[in-house]
This record gives C-alpha cells, structure tokens and sequence, in this order.
RNA sequence: UCCGCAGUAGCUCAAUGGUGGAGCAUCCGGCUGUUAACCGGAGGGUUACAAGUUCGAGUCUUGUCUGCGGAGCCA
C-alpha cells in the first residue's frame, strides 16, 4: 500500500490508501468512531462503524491517545461532513506509539505554559500555518533576488567589532585574539560584496543583546540585506517596495488556506502594491504634530510614533530622509541639507511598525573617516570598511529587511515570539 | 534598566479575611455521523517561595523568584 500525504488526497478519491501520522483528536458517539490524524501536511478525519471493520481494530480506538502516532489505511470519498472535505473508511489501523497524557489540549492554554513546551506547540494548527507563512516568505525573498540576478552573499556570524557601534553585542571568547561579537547586521560585508558583485544580498541571523522587552523585539532574529552598487536612495526605495509587493503577492497566493487559519483579514495585504506611499520624516513629523502629540523634531520615531504616523496609510509607508544625527555613521548626508541622512524606513499598516530600514550609503572617504570619529568608533575596526572607499568607490545603497517582523505583520499576531520556531528573548533560552 | 499587572488541580480560570470550586485533560461507564461532540461517575491541592499582621490568610503587608504588558533601543 502506498503512502500518501493528506494535501495529496483529491487526487485519491475512491482509492485505497494509506496515510502515517499522529491522533490529532477522536471523537465517539458509539458504534460510529472517528479519529482526525494529522501527518503535517493536513488533517483527515477518519471513520469506522462497528460491525464494518474487525473487531481489534475497532476496539483499538479506546487506547488511542492525543498525538499517538500510527498509520491509517482505507478508502477515500468526499465528504462534506469532514473538516477539509475528505474523508477516509478505515480498513485497518497500525499503532506505532501510543502518547500519554500530551500537554496540550484542545482547549485554552497560557503563553508561558506553549512557550515551554514551543518543541510540541509547534504541532498546533495556528503554529503550524505560520511557519509555513514563514518558509513562503523566505523563499520569495529569495526568488525576488535570484531572479533579479543578485548573488547571495553570506556574511560571517563573528565578527570583530559593532557595525553600527550603538547596540549592545553579545560577546565571546575567540582563541588568542580576544573578543569576538556576534554580529548585529551583515551590511558592511554586503557593501564588499556589492564593489565584487555589483548587487548582492545577505541573509542570515542577526543578534542584539539589547534588554528590549516588547512584543517587536528577539535577541536572534533573521534579516535580508540587499546592497546594490550605483544605486541612490530612490533606487533604494524603488527596490524596497518592489520587494514588499513580491513577498506578499507570493504569500496570498501560495498560502491562503493558512492566512484563513490564521484568521487574517487579507484587505490590507491586497494592498500592498508599487507604489508605495513616500514621506520625508519631517512630513512625518507634521503628522505628529496635527495629531496632537508632542513631538520634537530631530528625536528618533518610537513605537506609539510609528503606529500613529502609519495609521494614516492603508499600505506600507515609506518615510525617508531622518536626522543624520539619530542614524548610523554610514548613511551618506543629504547634499541639500546636511543635518538629514538619506535614510529610508518602511512602517507596516496595523501599528506592526518598522520592518524595513535602509539608506544610501557615505561613498567619501573623508567624510565616512570624519563620521567615525563623531560616533567614537575604533577607526582601526574599519581599516578594511574604508578600503571600500580608497578603491573605486561609487554611490551605492541597501536596505535591511527583519524577517520575523514581516511575519508577524502578514500573518497579523500580536508577537513576534511565533513567527520563528525557537525564539530567543531576553528571558528566554529554552527550549 | 525602569514602570505597571499577575502567580490557586496537568491546563484555563472562580472563591466578601471564615469548610478551596468549575470546565478541559486523565481513569471508568453510555451513545450508529461526531465537528474544541455530548451525557453520567471517579481520582487529582505545601494556593510560587519566605516572613509578618490576625482568633483565623488563597485573600492584607514586606521581601524574593518567575511570567506577562509597556518604556527606552531597534529589524
């Protein structure tokens, strides 16, 4: 008897099949028995009247617990009355192993308790459809990129110094060299990459050891950074919203039946089209202003700012040109008002804030030489940084993409703790 | 790091300072189409920990621990 998947089964009606997984739920109502198996690609309710199979396997049923694991073997028929529309008579049952007491029951449980046991909620139906949000939205980034003929460069996890000198690194011991950091953004290696390549991303875990705790934050957390060379800041903006259209487009497509289980109202998602909506963040801040709340302009958006500013827009905004004195020694000054960055930031709808950071970078040699200084950074940490600027250098930018953001924005959780399958947090190691 | 909230059965939660309960899960029984099935029964407690107030503390006070939410910082 072959084995087949559950998503497989339309193509199976009236056949004799053969499903492996584990007890998602059984139900009884006495001589009609039903067990809903799940094998990780769907659920099947399965069905057996007393009478109609053999007598162990009929009495079998009563052994069998929450996520026991076995093999189910009979015929498939359409049947509107099952959840998914098919339905399986079973034939025989084959116990692999049988669960006892499983955790998590069909009822409701506290964040801590999944938390702890994250290695078995994953199992759940809701965790189940996010991380398959997850993976479409990682293999859209890569198409998107792939098909664009950017090469993808990983960057290294060590790293000998802060890249942006303002977040707090982990730290480890490294041999006889001293202290090595876990690195907190890939884009100077990008930025090397783009002078070989011309367009390159990288894509790869990140770490900050800042001791944020709110629903945005995790200690590790995943990041796309594509750098193009010759690219200004509206090139920047241009790929970025591009970019934004792609991932979604894939993921409405791809993976509606989880955005269903998820509960997403996908209207705004619709949405999310080229072009996006450009402000300058001083525009940005006259929307704080008519808003009424008491905003200083040259101060850094917070949270509660984002959600306001993005309340306005039924799609991703893009706010562009910060104060250079709030953002990092790398982003190139706007040529017609110094004290700006030709900085960009993408704000997701729904108060899901940030998801997108980026600029164009400082090409001079003086002048990114000047803004180390300014930013008390270890020039000789950057000696290889600034070769990229003694030898050919040109106008290039990129942008930082925060995966588990944009998770949790497509799929419309509340926390960016299930949007990867091990979070990292800051009072969280295990499991 | 700071501010706020919480911790009671395996889980989710009740309990006016006066004998700690319910639903789910588990175990036993019933039901020929169930949909987080339903119905009947049983077992299950150092009320996070420590001290204090009181005739009496799950409840009030202090401290500790753990978690949640928020701020700052950021993707």
């Amino acid at each position: 008897m072959a084995r087949i998947y559950i998503e497989d089964l339309q193509h199976h009606v009236g056949e004799e099949v053969k499903i492996s997984g584990w007890i998602y739920n059984k139900r009884s109502s006495g001589k009609v028995r039903f067990i809903v198996v799940r094998d990780g690609t769907g659920i099947l309710q399965c069905v057996m009247v007393k009478g109609m199979i053999s007598e162990e396997a009929f009495n079998s049923f009563d052994t069998l617990t929450q996520e026991s694991s076995l093999a189910v073997t009979g015929k498939i028929k359409k049947d509107d009355r099952a959840p998914g529309g098919y339905e399986m008579e079973l034939s025989k049952i084959e116990i692999i192993q049988i669960a006892k007491d499983y955790p998590i029951t069909p009822k409701e449980h506290g964040v801590d308790f999944l938390m702890d046991i994250r290695h078995l909620w994953l199992r759940s139906s809701r965790q189940h459809a996010i991380l398959r949000v997850r993976h479409q939205i990682i293999k859209a980034i890569r198409e998107f990129f792939d098909n664009r003929g950017f090469v993808l460069m990983d960057a290294p996890i060590f790293t000998p110094a802060a890249c942006e000198g303002t977040s707090t690194l982990f730290e480890t011991d490294y041999f006889d060299l001293g202290k090595a950091f876990l690195t907190q953004s890939g884009q100077l290696y990008g930025e090397a990459g783009a002078m070989a390549h011309g367009k390159v991303y990288v894509f790869g875990p990140t770490f900050r050891a800042e001791k944020s705790k709110t629903r945005r934050h995790l200690t590790e957390f995943w990041m796309v950074e594509p750098e193009v060379a010759f690219n200004d800041l509206n090139d920047n903006m241009e790929l970025a919203e591009e970019f934004l259209e792609h991932i979604v487009a894939s993921v409405l497509k791809n993976r509606s039946a989880e955005l269903k289980t998820l509960e997403r109202n996908i209207s705004f998602l619709e949405k999310v089209k080229k072009p996006l909506p450009k402000i300058s963040y001083t525009e940005a801040v006259e929307i704080l202003h008519k808003k009424g709340i008491n905003f200083e302009w040259g101060n850094d958006f917070g949270g509660t700012d984002e959600t306001v500013i993005s309340e306005g827009f039924d799609r991703p905004v893009i706010v562009h040109r910060y104060p250079a004195k709030v953002k990092a020694f790398y982003m190139k000054r706007d040529p017609k008002n110094a004290d700006l960055a030709l900085a960009m930031d993408v704000l997701a709808p729904e108060g899901y804030g940030e998801i997108i950071g980026g600029s164009q970078r400082e090409d001079d040699y003086d002048a990114i030489v000047q803004r180390i200084k300014e930013h008390n950074l270890p020039q000789s940490a950057f000696e290889w940084y600034l070769d990229l600027r003694r030898y050919g250098s040109v106008p290039h930018a990129g942008f930082g993409l925060g995966v588990e953001r944009t998770v949790g924005w497509i799929c419309g959780l509340d926390h960016v703790r299930e949007t990867i399958p091990f979070p990292r947090m800051i009072y969280r190691l295990t499991p």
